[in-house]
RNA sequence: GCAGGGAUAGUCUAGCUGGUUAGGACUACAGCCUUCCAAGCUGUUGACCCGGGUUCAAAUCCCGGUCCCUGCACCA
């Protein structure tokens, strides 16, 4: 369906493909674009000081040396030549000396590896060489490549390295957020389960830069206080479900008030702007040991989805502390600290981190419903098409009148106009792409009796005047208007 | 990356004990018909994953690669 209507499909498929790397379609786009406006308007909305920025996808070794992903974004892999299973090096080690084994290179590894005579776990094999992998693709910049560059794992590094010039730009207040929509890259080992880990992909990210000891005065807490948020905790995260448990309670159970009024935003743009079921989101606490090096904090946004067998992660709310901007500010050798007020400090961090690929998949495994027939139930603002043009059939001159009709409403609204088959067959067709309303002209439209209206999911009708239609569809798209209107 | 399975039009599939004009269904397109939900009739377009080998002859057998699926490992 996805790739039968124009959504995304695996790239460069003329040639055999290219795993874990995906392309959009013309209605893909649309939908993505629908999906991101939304995001920026939901987020940015949150502050008067939360913008868009955007930054370049290289990035130089030093820059991300500072970030810790040269050193943490690498293993060191050893394969059994016997059995072929595949080990961390650093893991290995540990097992046999119960020491940290950080930062080796592949020959101290090796020596390690015979010194202790480490054998395979699984089947005492002997074990082969180890190798490096970094998961970030390296760039060679210039004719000589002598200046070690990668393409960023993350757009959050273009936030941090910008964060300085965007302080003084801003005039200087706190808190301060910024957001990048744009692509990213992981060689990810066996990218799989569709656009759901890809090598290049799209992030959705918005850093808000804080003072720790004022930012919850500066949020209403209270007005969400009662809010029931849906969360699972680390234990319980392999379950199916989710609790119940409000705001307040979050808090006491000893998460900041700003961390869980901003989960709270988190949940509201799922369940309110993008209408996904309540029973199929919920936010999930990961535990010590499954977070990234720099997180304090750490809960997953996950999305249930039938396609990829249950919860998976869609974003993540981080809160990283000061660790980006110490680490930039001891790479760079240039102070990150600013002065608000009376207070001097390097400001915290609180991500807020979507996949936008996986975002998008999620709303098609959401909205794909199959009965008697296939209807995509995205909402109407996200929608590829918002409204679709037909004439009921093709004689006495309904096809010029509906021509003309989808001419005018194109004016104000991007509308789609399909003559070929018959009217059963149209509306089927807009049905698996998702539009949610559809306009025919009929014999009564020459009488001067108006238009009807389509709805995609109830498949109800009324009639409306050929002049009103145009507000008429824009109300039932921003929700001004229920159907029917 | 390892092990197992798979790959025929946009989709599903027949053919796979070498020799077929590679067949069908749905979709798409054109036309006819049609006063509201994939109806019907006629016609048309469109495929053997890539490379090599065996053979008089390969979609079919063999080898290598790519991609997909499942499990393991990995996963900011």
């Amino acid at each position: 369906m996805s790739v039968r209507r124009g959504f995304i499909w695996p790239a460069v498929d003329l040639y055999g493909g290219l795993a874990g790397f995906y392309d959009y379609g013309h209605n893909g786009i649309l939908l993505r674009r629908h999906w991101e406006d939304l995001w920026i308007e939901s987020f940015l909305g949150l502050s008067d000081n939360y913008h868009l920025i955007d930054t370049t996808t290289i990035l130089p070794e030093a820059a991300l040396k500072a970030s810790g992903h040269v050193d943490h974004f690498t293993d060191i892999l050893v394969t059994c030549t016997r059995c072929g299973e595949s080990y961390r090096g650093d893991q290995l080690l540990e097992a046999s000396t119960h020491e940290e084994q950080e930062g080796l290179t592949t020959q101290e590894v090796d020596a390690r590896i015979q010194e202790l005579k480490i054998r395979c776990p699984n089947c005492k094999g002997v074990l082969g060489p180890s190798r490096e992998f970094n998961m970030m693709f390296p760039v060679a910049i210039g004719p000589t490549g002598k200046d070690r560059a990668y393409l960023r794992p993350e757009t959050a590094q273009g936030v941090f390295l910008n964060f300085k010039r965007e302080f003084e730009a801003l005039r200087r207040k706190l808190p301060m957020g910024l957001a990048i929509v744009g692509r990213a890259y992981r060689n990810e080992i066996s990218p799989r389960q569709g656009a759901y880990r890809m090598r290049e992909f799209l992030q959705a990210e918005l850093q808000i830069f804080f003072d720790p000891a004022t930012f919850a005065d500066a949020l209403p807490f209270d007005a969400i206080a009662s809010v029931p948020v849906r969360v699972a905790w680390a234990a319980e995260k392999n379950g199916p479900g989710a609790h119940e448990i409000s705001a307040k309670d979050l808090v006491n159970r000893g998460l900041p008030s700003w961390y869980v009024w901003h989960l709270v935003q988190v949940q509201r743009f799922y369940l309110d702007a993008l209408r996904i079921p309540r029973d199929a989101f919920r936010l999930a606490e990961l535990d010590e040991k499954e977070r990234a090096f720099y997180n304090q904090i750490h809960f997953d946004i996950q999305v249930r989805q039938e396609s990829l067998g249950g919860f998976k992660e869609v974003g993540g709310v981080h809160y990283r502390t000061d660790h980006d901007l110490k680490g930039h500010e001891a790479g760079s050798h240039t102070k990150q600290s600013v002065t608000v007020g009376a207070t001097k400090l390097v400001p915290h961090v609180l991500e807020l981190s979507f996949g936008v690929d996986r975002n998008v998949w999620a709303l098609l495994d959401l909205s794909y419903a199959k009965g008697d027939r296939v209807v995509l139930r995205l909402p109407a603002r996200i929608a590829p098409v918002p409204v679709a043009v037909f004439p009921l059939v093709n004689k006495d001159g309904i096809p010029e009148r509906a021509e003309a009709l989808w001419a005018a409403v194109r004016k104000r609204i991007a509308a789609f106009y399909d003559d070929s088959g018959s009217i059963g067959r149209r509306y089927a067709r807009i049905d698996e792409i998702g539009t949610p309303f559809s306009v025919t002209v009929d014999h009564e439209t020459l009488e001067g009796k108006g238009v009807t209206v389509r709805e995609r999911d109830s498949q109800k009708q009324f009639r409306v005047s050929e002049g009103e239609l145009a507000d008429t569809i824009e109300r039932l798209l921003s929700g001004e208007a229920t159907f029917p209107a």
